[in-house]
DNA sequence: AACGCTAACGTAAGCACTTACGTAACAGCC
DNA sequence: GGCTGTTACGTAAGTGCTTACGTTAGCGTT
């Protein structure tokens, strides 16, 4: 390979697509040791639809810049293996809907180590290189061929696997992981409404000022979930914009969560603790039942959002029922609290 | 594609991919409007049989990081338009031969200029990326998406058809061209001897202080070729490390380096100039003949070379017959003189 | 209501590689 | 000299994409 490494940028083509492959060997490797079954070609596709729900061919080719005809194929045979279903879209016969399998949705929610881990190793590898291009491709390649690549990302994912979630409150150079946490759900199940917009994209003035909190789960230092503890009167909060990153979902950041905020709720000593959300939000419903959340029979008057058709009060006695009945899932290591 | 960079490194894999088809697009693109037919995909092995000369399957596909059946296939492919030709190794006959045609050879030796616009643009592209590969590789699918990356190939390839050769006095900066420059055709032609990786390695030490020079041949800034004017003792000098990039013969800077040699020779007063070549160096001992030297009926009397079977001598009364005979070839305009 | 135009696919074939495998030539060992 | 293992290389088939093309559905115009 020196020879190619002597041609300087002449050379880029060849080299990107030979370190594309063994990228795309890695990341196999990696999740064959991890027991997971995919391979990584897919991940374009499968993300997209992880991340923004069903989608048509011609949509996700256009935001994976591949062809149609290449996810078509690629559809085709996830379909086969059971990955994803498709439907007729019914306002539009010529399209088809692409959706995860209930069990494909499953499996890409415990895919979050994994990815991290690789994520943390391709990083550190083009860190390495320095400044230009060149350089990062150069550190790149010495890395696959050393094998330091495969090696940071088994170890990587170790330390991810025996890592536990811990609860940390609001940072400031967090606020984007707060943003990119509700914007991907939000996207995924309903569209972005002003309110969000605002609170997302500032939430120093329309969270911290007021006297609200956020809160961040994390995984071995990195970012997994989030919720805010919105401060509508004295004594009064509302539980908002809860989200975990999906491929992490399933380890219990969201109880986590949800404790650590009941927990803050406690020690501020406050009274009414409340939450809005919809019907469609199946899981979280039952996570917030739980957790000690009853429904209020009547939707609450003068909500900020479009999307709530659900209206819940946090209520202390039945919240220590709850603990006494459901011991908190654990498929990782958690500390809680 | 926002969709694949918000994904960062775990999408590095289809990224690269990409990146790398663009590339290999973008640089057929530049070859068609430069009149050249060739195939990007051709590059490392056709640039490898031309730096390195003949060389069998297994060799180049080492060199160049691809599996053995590619190189076959690619060969095969190649000798059916004429490229390459293939002969069997007379020691080892499993072995081919693999060799450029003498047009491919002529065609190849053309293509410098574009080449280093195809480096310039995709340089800059990098560095437009800032620090990290991702920034990098953000800036490349952002210039090859914009047109950008093509547009620098061709103004790029514009510029230096329009240059003019040039030649520079030495600068210890540029050490390392005049290094890689002899290292090139020495590897191709013969072996590096330990007078030559002493020479080049340090020509400040063995060629400047003992009283000697080193000319480079510029075309737009770019150094593609170099020789060197050694002091053997007062008022004799030796003509030396006379090398042209390959992709960028034929343009006259071969010429033109000699020409400056001489006036450089003549600036000094110098009474005596040789040099010492090889009869297989049969295009560069004609360039001697017509620049005013003369063969030398004896072998020289301690020479430092094991390569050496040509020993010439500078006539400046043969030089003046010449000039007037010859006119320079101008491929390109060439400023000579 | 018929017309053409465009969009959303699916299918076929091609391309640049790969892995897997077979074959012939060499090289070392008894 | 035969045996065994290795090397060099070609061939076949597979892979992940591409381009080219065809089909059907929607959409706007007259």
């Amino acid at each position: 390979m020196m020879f190619l490494h002597a041609q300087g940028e002449l050379a880029l083509g060849s080299r990107l697509k030979a370190v594309s492959e063994s990228l795309y060997a890695a990341a196999n490797a990696a999740y064959r040791e991890a027991g997971h079954d995919l391979d990584a070609h897919w991940f374009p596709v499968l993300r997209y639809l992880q991340v923004r729900g069903p989608a048509s061919v011609t949509e996700i080719a256009a935001a994976i810049g591949q062809t149609h005809p290449a996810v078509s194929q690629l559809a085709a045979k996830l379909r086969a293996q059971g990955w994803i279903t498709r439907r007729t879209d019914r306002s539009d016969a010529r399209r088809g809907v692409l959706e995860l399998s209930a069990e494909a949705e499953r499996k890409l929610d415990r895919l979050g180590p994994v990815w991290c881990a690789i994520r943390r190793a391709a990083a550190a590898a083009a860190a390495r290189g320095g400044g230009t291009l060149l350089d990062a491709l150069g550190a790149f390649e010495a890395d696959i061929a050393s094998g330091r690549l495969a090696a940071d990302i088994r170890s990587h994912h170790a330390r991810l696997k025996g890592a536990t979630i811990g609860i940390e409150p609001y940072r400031p150079e967090w606020a984007p992981h707060f943003e990119r946490l509700n914007v991907e759900w939000l996207q995924r199940w309903f569209t972005l409404e002003d309110v969000d917009r605002a609170v997302l994209g500032d939430p120093q003035t329309h969270v911290i000022e007021p006297g609200g909190t956020i809160l961040f789960a994390t995984l071995d230092g990195e970012v997994i979930g989030t919720c805010a503890l919105l401060k509508e009167a004295p004594g009064v909060y509302e539980l908002s914009k809860m989200a975990v990153e999906s491929g992490f979902r399933g380890f219990g950041a969201g109880r986590t969560l949800l404790d650590g905020a009941i927990a803050e709720f406690g020690r501020r000593r406050g009274r009414t603790l409340f939450l809005e959300s919809s019907k469609r939000l199946g899981p979280a419903l039952q996570l917030y039942e739980s957790g000690g959340f009853v429904h209020h029979p009547a939707p609450r008057p003068g909500s900020h959002y479009q999307r709530a058709d659900v209206y819940m009060v946090y209520e202390p006695d039945k919240a220590k029922r709850q603990r006494a009945k459901v011991a908190p899932r654990r498929h990782l290591r958690v500390v809680g609290r």
